[in-house]
DNA sequence: GTGAAAGCGCTAACAA
DNA sequence: TTGTTAGCGCTTTCAC
C-alpha cells in the first residue's frame, strides 16, 4: 500500500470500465458553447454531473444533423452511461431510437423530438413568449417583428400554426405564440416574421431590412441572446435608439442584459438549471431504467427592463447618426 | 461482418483503451464556462480536438485550487491522453508537476504557472492592455481605473511592479501595464485600482464606490467581458453615460459589444484560437514527448468604439435618473 | 494469407 | 476475513 502511493500508483479508471461496464461519464450534445444559454445548461450539466461522481464529455453539433449523428456514435462507442442531447430538428430520427435501443439512456434537453419517447426536460417556451408579446401589447404596439436564426420550416405556409416542419421545438412554441398574438392584433401575414438562418450577417441583414421599411415595426422579440445582438447592432446601425424608436425583448435573459443602456428586457429561461434538471433526471433513468418517461417543463420569468416602451409616435423617421462603429472592426 | 451490423455490434472503445493504452480523449480545465472567454476557448478545444479523433472531458475549477486538483486527479485516473489547463495561481504547484511526472502531457491555457516546465499557449495581454491604456491616454485621461475580479495578491504594497504574488499570470501582465502607463501620468497609489473578487455583486459595488468619489475616473478597463457586465451596470445605475461621463474598454471582445449603444471597445484576444492553438501543441507533445519546451504567446488586437471618448468637462455632477432597472430583478 | 491465444488492469466470484 | 482466479472486449503477437 505505502509501496504504491511512493511509486505513485493511481487506480485506472478506463480498466475498471471495461470491467464493470460503467465509466461514470454521460455525453453532452449541444449546438454551440458559444452561445450563451448553452454555454449555463453545460456548465449546470457539468456540475450536477460531478456532484455525483460522473464527468462530462462535450461534442458541439452546430445545429448540423449529421455531426449530432457521428458525436452520438462516438459517445456510444466510448460507452457514456448516459446522455443529454439538445437535438437539431432531424428529417430522419432513426439515430436517437437506435441510441435509445442500444441501452444508454437519453435526456432530451430543450428540445423535444417528435417520433422519441425520451425523457425530456424543456422551458416553457410559450410561457415565456406570451409574457414578452403581452407586454408589447400592453405598450401599445402592433408591429411587432419576431426575429429568429432558425431556418424556415418546410411547409410554413400550407400549415401556419403547427410548425411541425423541421423547426426545433423549442423556437417552434415560440413562434406559435407570436402567430397568436399577431393574429389578435389583425396581423395575419407573417410580414414581421423572419427566419435569418445561421449564416453570418443574417440576422443582422434581415433586421436592418425589416427596419428600413415605411412601415416599420415599432418592438422585436429575439428568439435567442445571441440574435438580439445582431438585432440590437441593426437598430444602433439605423440610427435608432431603444425604446424611443423600437422596443427590444429577448428570449433568455443573460447577463450583458444589465450592461446595457437601458438594461435589456428578457424571458428568463433557467439555462443553468434546465441542465442540472437533465442530469437528476438522466441518473433517476440510469438507476431505473423502466421508469416510465419523464416530462419535465420548467417555468420561465419575465423580466421588464429599460428596452420595453411606448409605442413611438407615428412618422418619426429615421436618423442617420454618424458611426464610429465600423463592422467591419469586428472579426476575431 | 453483416451479422455484426444486424445485432448492432459497435466497437467498445473502452475495451479499445485499455489494451492500446489511449484513450483518444483530452481533459480541458477552465475556470467557468459562463466567462464567454472560457466558452470560445472551450469550443476551440472541442473542434481542433474533434478534427483529430479525440473528445473532450471538460472539468470547470471556478478559479479553486483544491477543485482543480481534484479535477486532475479524476482526468488522470480516466487516462486522458492529455491535458489543458487554464489554472489558478497555486500556492503549491506540486500537483501539477506531479500530473507532468506521470507522464501525461500538459499544455497551459491563458496562464503561464511559475515553476513549472510545461508548453503554454497565452495571449500578448501587455500589448492588449497597452493598446486600451495608450487609447485612453490619447483622449486625454488620466484618472483610468483598472477594476478585476482577481483577489488582490500578496505583497501587493511591498511589490508594487513585479505581481509574483499568487495572482494569475495574464491578470498579472494587465496591472503591470496599467500601473506603468499610470506611473507615467503621475499617479502612484493605486487609488484607481480595485481588486473586487469574485464574490457577487463585489465588482458593481467596487465601481460604484469609484464612482462616488469626487475625482471619480473618466475611463475604466475592464480585466474582462463579464467584470466589464457590473462595470457598465454601475455606471448606469449611477446615471452616468457612456463615453459622455465616463469611457469604458473591457478586456476581450465578445459579440454583445455590438449590441450596446454606443459600441463596447476592447482589446481582442483570440480566445478561440487560444484554444485550437492549445490542443496542436498538446498533440504535438503527444506525438513527441520529448521536444523542446514551447510557448506561444498569440497576438492580440485592439478595437476602438463609441465607448471611449474624450475626458468630460470638469465639474460635472452626478446625475440620478430614475431606473427601471432594478437589480433585484436580476437573479435566475 | 487466416486463426488462435495471450494479456492490458481491473472487479467479482469463489476458495481457503 | 484474506487470497486466488476468471474474464470484461479488445489488439497484438505468434503459429499455421
Amino acid at each position: 500500500m505505502k509501496a504504491a502511493a511512493e511509486l505513485g500508483y493511481r487506480v485506472n479508471h478506463v480498466a475498471r470500465s471495461i470491467r464493470t461496464g460503467t465509466t461514470a461519464t454521460l455525453g453532452a450534445l449541444v449546438a454551440d458553447l458559444r452561445n450563451p444559454f448553452f454555454a449555463y445548461a453545460t456548465r449546470g450539466i457539468a456540475d450536477r454531473a460531478k456532484m455525483s461522481g460522473y464527468q462530462v464529455i462535450l461534442v458541439n453539433t452546430d445545429e448540423d444533423t449529421a455531426t449530432e449523428r457521428r458525436g452520438l456514435d462516438v459517445l456510444l462507442g466510448k460507452r457514456m452511461d448516459g446522455l443529454i442531447i439538445a437535438s437539431t430538428a432531424p428529417k430522419d430520427v432513426s439515430y436517437l431510437a437506435a441510441a435509445q435501443s442500444s441501452g444508454t439512456p437519453l435526456v432530451l434537453l430543450d428540445r423535444k423530438v417528435p417520433g422519441i419517447k425520451a425523457d425530456s426536460v424543456v422551458g416553457d417556451n410559450r410561457a415565456g413568449a406570451q409574457q414578452a408579446m403581452d407586454a408589447f401589447v400592453e405598450y401599445g404596439h402592433h408591429r411587432i417583428a419576431f426575429v429568429t436564426a432558425a431556418a424556415p420550416p418546410r411547409r410554413a405556409n400550407s400549415n401556419p400554426d403547427g410548425m411541425a416542419g423541421r423547426l426545433i421545438s423549442s423556437a417552434a412554441e415560440r413562434i406559435q405564440v407570436y402567430r397568436r398574438t399577431m393574429r389578435t392584433l389583425g396581423v395575419t401575414n407573417d410580414e414581421y416574421l423572419r427566419f435569418a438562418g445561421y449564416a453570418e450577417g443574417s440576422v443582422r441583414n434581415a433586421m436592418a431590412e425589416l427596419l428600413r421599411r415605411d412601415d416599420r415595426p415599432t418592438a422585436v422579440l429575439a428568439s435567442d441572446s445571441v440574435v438580439a445582438i445582431e438585432v440590437m447592432w441593426a437598430i444602433r446601425d439605423a440610427g435608432l435608439r431603444i425604446p424611443d424608436d423600437i422596443s427590444v425583448v429577448m428570449c433568455d435573459d443573460v447577463p450583458w442584459a444589465m450592461a446595457t443602456t437601458p438594461a435589456t428586457a428578457a424571458v428568463a429561461q433557467p439555462h443553468y438549471s434546465l441542465g442540472t434538471c437533465a442530469v437528476e433526471v438522466l441518473l433517476r433513468r440510469i438507476a431505473e431504467p423502466n421508469a416510465p418517461i419523464r416530462s419535465v417543463r420548467m417555468p420561465t420569468g419575465f423580466h421588464l427592463r429599460g428596452s420595453v416602451g411606448p409605442v413611438p409616435p407615428a412618422g418619426r423617421r429615421v436618423r442617420v447618426v454618424g458611426a464610429l462603429d465600423d463592422p467591419a472592426d469586428w472579426t476575431s
